[in-house]
DNA sequence: GACTATTGTCGTACGTCGTACGAGAATAGT
DNA sequence: ACTATTCTCGTACGACGTACGACAATAGTC
């Protein structure tokens, strides 16, 4: 048991987690793979969210015991960040670009709202991501093509597809939190006895105002649409 | 025992969690404050992250059993609640606006920012928040009015807000991420190895570009302050 | 002052979680 | 056949959120 220094405290090395390495010419073969667990846990969490998303269950799905997953991640995070590139697979990468820096960003950012919104436990994972995986990267450098026509160095693009990232996260979170299930009838109507009763009180006129007007509940795909441009725009202004 | 519909599933109804209710006339009298366990909570998110935040550890710090936490909040999802509208007690209300929206606006952002870097658990407990308590409201309050001169509907100001935090919430999580204390200098060295490796596989240019040039780590304050322009700066182009 | 209703405190206990440990099964080189 | 290696997974441990209910403290009523 040599016990080398990839297996201290403060995280795995990235390397030997997400570089392919070949199957070892001894020991027992996998029942299982690395891939099929993570589907399971995919999901796991596309059904019923991310704090379904249990070793022992999806030990379960996968049929294997709760301690055989820990031969494919060396815990519940890394399992975590190999689920989150999994589903960076279904983003576009290694498509040519039109050349329209603008254009090419906002499909981008629509991409990137159809995946979260596909998989809404999605901008909460992102938020403790560690180390980008393949396919992730493979979208990066996606991004930095399709941003070459900007004229922005290295270090700026690579802010721009943070910042992008981040707004999208953020936005899909709040769209994602809006629209959840879990907001039954009664508890809607709770809520907009409680903002009457807050915006009634004199303090807050401004408040008291926006919930007077504005009954239709605005389209969620316009709204996105609105504010991406207003931040590719915004983007464009300072060039 | 009535059992009154208000403790249902679905949440409880926010009038009697916000809403402040005189103390009953009859029985034993509190030991402890909702404030101060709340405070006791935030002080540990600030000290250890916001998994640090168990009910025991909480009880542990204002000196009372585990149990009598559920007196003050119902269960430890409120908890949370009352500890994201604590901390938006920091954020500026009830002040006079400029009538320079968009300066406003910044100073808005910049306010937000500040409070997430000095509670870093804040942008992902935003993620899950249900309703708004009434530090938040007061903030809101402060926030539409300095939209007011800004020409805009009570709707799309409402959206301005919510854009402007789903913004810096996302840019600051990144921004904490990077700087978190995990990073220890192996964990950092074995990171850059592994995206040397992978830029040196010929299918990653660009991104092999990016991290050739660019060595120095670019100040947070004024790459927040660039984002934060933009972003602005595209509302005011819409106008 | 005794009684009772009400409210708050908190010890115990249950089910679930992540995962350390190590015994056993399977495989491949010798 | 033997051995080194790799994988599987039952058991167990400590920590978690919280349901339950015994008990303590308070205030109104007689």
């Amino acid at each position: 048991m040599p016990d080398d220094e990839a297996s201290r405290a403060g995280g795995v090395d990235p390397r030997e987690l997400w570089l392919s390495q070949a199957r070892p010419r001894r020991g027992r073969r996998p029942a299982f793979s690395r891939e099929g667990i993570v589907a399971a846990a995919v999901e796991l969490a596309d059904a019923e969210g991310l704090e379904a998303v249990t070793m022992r269950r999806v030990a379960a799905r996968v049929g294997a015991g709760v301690m055989s997953l820990y031969s494919y991640a060396p815990d519940k995070e890394t399992l975590l960040e190999l689920m989150i590139d999994r589903v960076a697979g279904e983003l576009p990468a290694g498509r040519e670009v039109t050349g329209d820096w603008r254009a090419d960003l906002k499909a981008v950012a629509r991409s990137q709202r159809a995946n979260m919104l596909r998989h809404p436990w999605l901008p909460a994972a992102l938020a403790t991501r560690r180390t980008p995986g393949p396919n992730t990267l493979a979208f990066m450098e996606h991004v930095l093509a399709a941003l070459r026509s900007a004229g922005l160095d290295g270090a700026a693009r690579m802010e721009v597809f943070a910042q992008v990232t981040a707004f999208v996260a953020g936005h899909v979170a709040h769209e994602v939190a809006q629209a959840s299930a879990a907001w039954t009838s009664e508890r809607l109507a709770a809520e907009a006895r409680y903002l009457a009763e807050v915006a009634a009180d004199g303090r807050h006129p401004e408040l008291a105002a926006v919930l007077a007007s504005s009954r239709e509940p605005a389209d969620p795909d316009a709204t996105f649409t609105r504010f991406l441009d207003r931040l590719v725009d915004g983007l464009d202004a300072e060039l």
